[in-house]
DNA sequence: GTGAAAGCGCTAACAA
DNA sequence: TTGTTAGCGCTTTCAC
């Protein structure tokens, strides 16, 4: 039950220059791809690293670098929220294939609120934790970006924001836009849109979607709910929209736990999915693969925006600069939650 | 689009020092808690440092300490069991608000594989990345602790490993022994469990809880599916299970993801739940809240357990021991999913 | 092309 | 009680 010993004590420059017969200088050159390094002295530093696996110590770099060779990623939401979104976890797995191969590790912070974040970027910048962040969630208005230009953090932001510096962006427009125009094809015209957070970047541009999509078919695009994207909500919703007079055919979600509640909410009513209701999720979790019927969604590739976001990210930290990122769109895949509207539906 | 100015350079333990007209040496003990320092003086430096807004610099002091003032979790999983598994986020958040107190920080990583796994390990170790780990997804013969010893990486593992020197467990058995006296009592007699992984301590102990249970009550135990606690598995083995010559009137899942997934197969199959079928779900999602009919469903609380487990950890690091600690036992919280049999089932 | 030495910001042993 | 100083492991400037 205890941990007595110290951990074994690892080999240092020191070590390593001493076995090649050279100066802790060299190495470090060699290390860090500096020329003027003759060849064969290079091969023997090289040699003599590798036989006492020697790698330069993170934490000794950081000290005469200003580098902290990690990025960080500070998420706030609301747990339940968190818990039934499916997006995360890809997007970290993307993330690690980057940061591990490029030596660089990932911290991460869950906060509870606004102060939170605030507080716990200033201690990542001022205790150097992170060369670099990822800002997800963006909100329509943002204030995240002007504290990281003060704290003078480099950040990657998913989706566009007008003060990113960097962005990777994966177009949530046309997904939304197949969605409606599948629904319009079979024959739906009073198709309602259940909304994510409308103070969120990726909640707002759906909706936004939604009411171009279908404007554009000339359909009434005034059907749409709000939601804080939890599935609570999205049942919720669900519910005011189908005791509107109107009731509309066809639901578009702005994400598949909301769909999934939905179709919940609508089963407990004795409302069935497709024939008397078609719905539409977003994300294309496995869950949404799996319940009755099975989800007409929006398939998106989260490890590969997590992938190329961190790196984006080491750009970034590393040139100085990075662009704006497009990622293909999302591209709906039918399930059987869509079908033909109902033949003869009251107006 | 450039990130060109140098953060701002912040202050040194010299500049407290000299602003409270002392040395180096004193501010030190005073930030480490150190004895012999008089209590004016002692006052006074934390004035400056106050003044100053200085901390001290985690990346010199892990330097001088060989403390990493960071922990690390290491996650090894298939990205889709990952994605509908909605105990990670919860259990971060609750490791958060103890590690952030305590001035540590959380190194995440995702791995594909239980090489990446090692390796990620080994560097985290090696580059003296983290103090201690926090090992889940328990296998029951794990090769991680043997691993962790040998890198002297202090760890405390989910739920009880016999080599891990302290653990935080919740327990299975009384949840799972909760749903089976549930439905026994409602008046099922052939009550099938769909597991989860074997392999992982809490897919066997849920296992071996439902054949306690089952036992205890003089039913048969033996109507049992392994899966990998994906969806996609849940929903094949609940398929299986009704394809048997004595199909089951009940199903008891080892997690609600599986459930949700096992109510679409029933559903899709025309078999109705609860009327034809009982079902119950293990952790307490709050999908399984929304999808139709409610899940009965065994609740546990994440944070709570990754709150314990990172005092847990600090302990261990600090004081170099920590113990073996038992939370609450999730309960079983009654659904819609669950009913009578029905009436005349042919056997 | 190579070596010596001065930092980076802090801790801790030793002196005073 | 307080000050001095030698590390911790690496990078980098400046001589050679």
């Amino acid at each position: 039950l205890t941990v007595s010993e110290p951990r074994p004590t690892a080999p240092t420059i020191t070590d390593v220059a001493r076995r090649a017969g050279v100066s802790k200088g060299l190495v470090s050159f060699v290390f860090n791809g500096r020329p003027g390094v003759a060849a064969e002295t290079r091969a023997r530093i090289l040699r003599a690293a590798d036989d006492l696996r020697w790698r330069p110590s993170p934490h000794a770099r950081t000290l005469s670098r200003q580098m902290a060779y990690a990025m960080g990623l500070v998420i706030r939401r609301q747990p339940a929220v968190l818990a039934s979104d499916p997006f995360f976890p890809a997007f970290l797995a993307g993330v690690e294939t980057v940061l591990g191969e490029a030596g660089r590790v990932l911290v991460l912070s869950v906060v509870p609120d606004i102060d939170a974040e605030e507080r716990t970027y200033r201690s990542l910048a001022d205790d150097r934790r992170v060369d670099g962040v990822f800002v997800t969630d963006l909100g329509r208005d943002d204030h995240r970006f002007d504290l990281l230009r003060e704290l003078r953090l480099p950040a990657v932001s998913l989706g566009r924001a007008p003060d990113s510096s960097a962005s990777v962006r994966m177009d949530d427009t046309a997904g939304i836009g197949q969605a409606v125009d599948h629904l319009a094809g079979l024959g739906h015209a009073r198709i309602a849109h259940v909304a994510g957070d409308p103070t969120m970047v990726h909640g707002w541009r759906r909706r936004v979607a939604f009411q171009t999509a279908m404007a554009a078919r000339d359909l009434d695009p005034g059907m749409i709910a709000d939601t804080d994207f939890s599935a609570a909500a999205g049942a919720g919703a669900t519910v005011s929209l189908i005791g509107r007079r109107h009731r509309p055919t066809a639901i578009v979600y702005a994400s598949d736990p909301m769909a999934i509640a939905g179709l919940g909410a609508l089963s407990e009513r004795g409302i069935d999915v497709p024939a008397e209701m078609s719905l539409t999720g977003y994300d294309g979790t496995e869950l949404a693969h799996h319940v009755h019927p099975r989800l007409t969604t929006v398939e998106t590739d989260p490890a590969l925006w997590g992938a190329t976001a961190a790196r984006a990210l080491l750009t970034l930290v590393i040139d100085g600069r990075a662009d704006h990122l497009d990622l293909p769109a999302g591209r709906l895949v039918p399930g059987g939650s869509t079908a033909q509207p109902p033949p003869s539906q009251p107006l």
